[in-house]
DNA sequence: ATCGTAGGCTTAACCGTTTAACCCGGCAAG
DNA sequence: CTTGCCGGGTTAAACGGTTAAGCCTACGAT
């Protein structure tokens, strides 16, 4: 069954299709009488306008790319609702990338998000060394989050008041001997939060030793080794899911957590709160951050010429089971 | 910068716009040299189709809808994977579509979604007793998922055996007195599920207590105080996200998982694996799932006429530390 | 009575491709 | 020497909308 089309519409009401259109989008004069034959033709035929036709003649979309670096990492389906809901709200539709953390998937996945003439683009570079590799300039607008690009809006979380946070933390229990996961070296927030951390550690606080690992929850056997060889009160985490990856090598080690460590982790995920222990992490507003993408991506398309925008937002620090104060039984 | 269209690429090449489309498809019959001179401009300009306006030349879009019930539960991002890297494979793009949980949510998506005229749709209803209340005949082929509706293809795990094999690990481990949550009334693959499995169960196994509950995290309160009233041997659920929240429930109760009893999961989501205790799940191959998914819907795209399918994947029990043989010393 | 103008419509161009139909020159077959 | 056909192109009509421009008619002001 073909759908209606506008000139269908036109016909049934005997007019042009120039009224059908000045009556559903509310432009051009229209008296009221033929105006509301035009709207009962068009739900009697259940008309609707094919929005690729709108798009191709009009060069407006209504259609964002979200880019994605990894769909399996729990915090952007989180994040993705968030830019979906907010990108409902206001008419929008959005087209899914994931680059399953590979780059060449992301530039495969940003050169099809480019034919299929997005108004925007958010995007969560899978690395943020991108400005080489970047394609042909992207002729939108982008928004990116988790990284600052000289060219583009971003949206983040304030990630170095949350390694304060974890910093702080530690000082009110105490803790002296540090293990300390960061993000990958080429994570630009990864670096602040770490900054972040480490100038705001206590004096008599002290890293004995770090590790930079990728975000995910896979921690390299050398690695898991050398942790377990070194005793530290604290373990702080550049991510939940490194945290949940650390605890399970505790688990399995026999190593009890909190009682004979203190785990932190960072971004607050929905798992956080379910898992055994339940983690202290430093809490991310998610959903916020989606949102914010998208507001700060809708802003753009509709005024190209504002001045770049740099949005944070702010964290907290949610305590849970993984951390206690530390026993003052051993000095 | 405006981007090149083929006119720009055909005026430069010196042909018309025809040859350059011959060309870049491969269609009609152009000399080797005139080829080449267009594959330069072509090259030289940067140009890449809109393919926009070649969906709405042609009716193909190369894009499908993705609809999901839920993005926060965590087997539907590793889903949406599987579905958006067989239609990466095959040049399509992927509409998301998040219902959050909601019918008025997923209606309107839906529709939304029918405008923007995709080739075909994947299909999680939040519900399925939607047949009433689905929009305007959806114009386009769609493939079911966790669900199967009568007039369109589906594909699931096999969830059957699912439940038989929780029932065979009861079996073998020897336990008795079994706690049973099912999924939620609507959902016709819970009831498969739970048919398995009683129709399995050994003779001396009985079901003490049993709640129909939603696929999330979340126990009403006094379901929880009426699970903690009640001794078990062993706890099967609907799904790995209750068995999460179930677990959270025993853990801040004192109460041990395998030690004072076991607990079965059903999905295997990535992070059956990674909590603690590691979860003894139903293993679904979810990235296969969505594979088969898109895989089901472009054959249907290619031949419209091809028998219905219902395509079902097997599934396996893998053990992990949730369980454990029933000791034998009480009888 | 005349003019200007506003209201209510229609006409037609255009967005960027694809593709059916046509055209033209050259060469092989009859 | 025709005729037919084929290779290599071009022209122009779609696809389904939007929108600038134009065309009446009626009406109020001068």
């Amino acid at each position: 069954m073909r759908r209606a089309t506008i000139r269908d519409v036109a016909e049934r009401a005997g007019v042009s299709t120039a009224t059908v259109s000045y009556v559903l989008n509310g432009t051009g004069s229209v008296s009221p009488e033929t105006a509301q034959r035009v709207r009962d033709c068009v739900e009697q035929l259940g008309y609707r306008a094919n929005s690729l036709a709108v798009a191709h003649r009009t060069g407006r979309s209504r259609t964002i790319g979200l880019a994605l670096a990894d769909l399996t990492n729990p915090f952007f389906p989180e994040f993705a609702r968030g830019v979906h809901r907010a990108a409902a709200e206001n008419g929008f539709s959005v087209f899914l990338m994931d680059a399953q953390g590979c780059p060449d998937h992301e530039l495969e996945g940003l050169q099809m998000l480019t034919d299929r003439v997005p108004e925007g683009l958010i995007w969560v570079p899978v690395a943020d060394d991108v400005l080489d590799s970047r394609p042909t300039p992207l002729p939108f607008p982008v928004v990116t989050f988790d990284c600052e690009l000289p060219e583009f809006d971003s949206v983040n979380a304030d990630v170095r008041r949350g390694g304060e946070l974890q910093a702080e933390l530690i000082a009110a229990q105490g803790h002296r001997r540090i293990g300390l996961i960061s993000g990958p070296e080429w994570s630009e927030t990864g670096r602040v939060r770490r900054a972040g951390l480490l100038e705001t550690l206590p004096p008599d606080a002290h890293v004995v030793w770090e590790y930079s690992l990728d975000y995910s929850t896979n921690i390299p056997e050398p690695v898991r080794q050398d942790i377990l060889a070194h005793e530290v009160d604290c373990v702080v985490t550049a991510n939940d899911i490194q945290a949940i990856g650390l605890l399970q090598i505790y688990r399995d080690a026999g190593v009890s957590v909190p009682g004979d460590l203190s785990v932190i982790g960072f971004d607050d995920i929905d798992l956080a709160a379910r898992i055994s222990p339940s983690l202290t992490t430093v809490h991310l507003p998610v959903g916020q951050l989606g949102h914010a993408a998208f507001e700060v991506l809708l802003d753009r398309i509709k005024n190209p010429d504002l001045p770049r925008q740099r949005r944070l937002l702010d964290v907290s620090m949610t305590i849970r089971s993984s951390t206690q104060p530390r026993v003052s039984s051993e000095p």
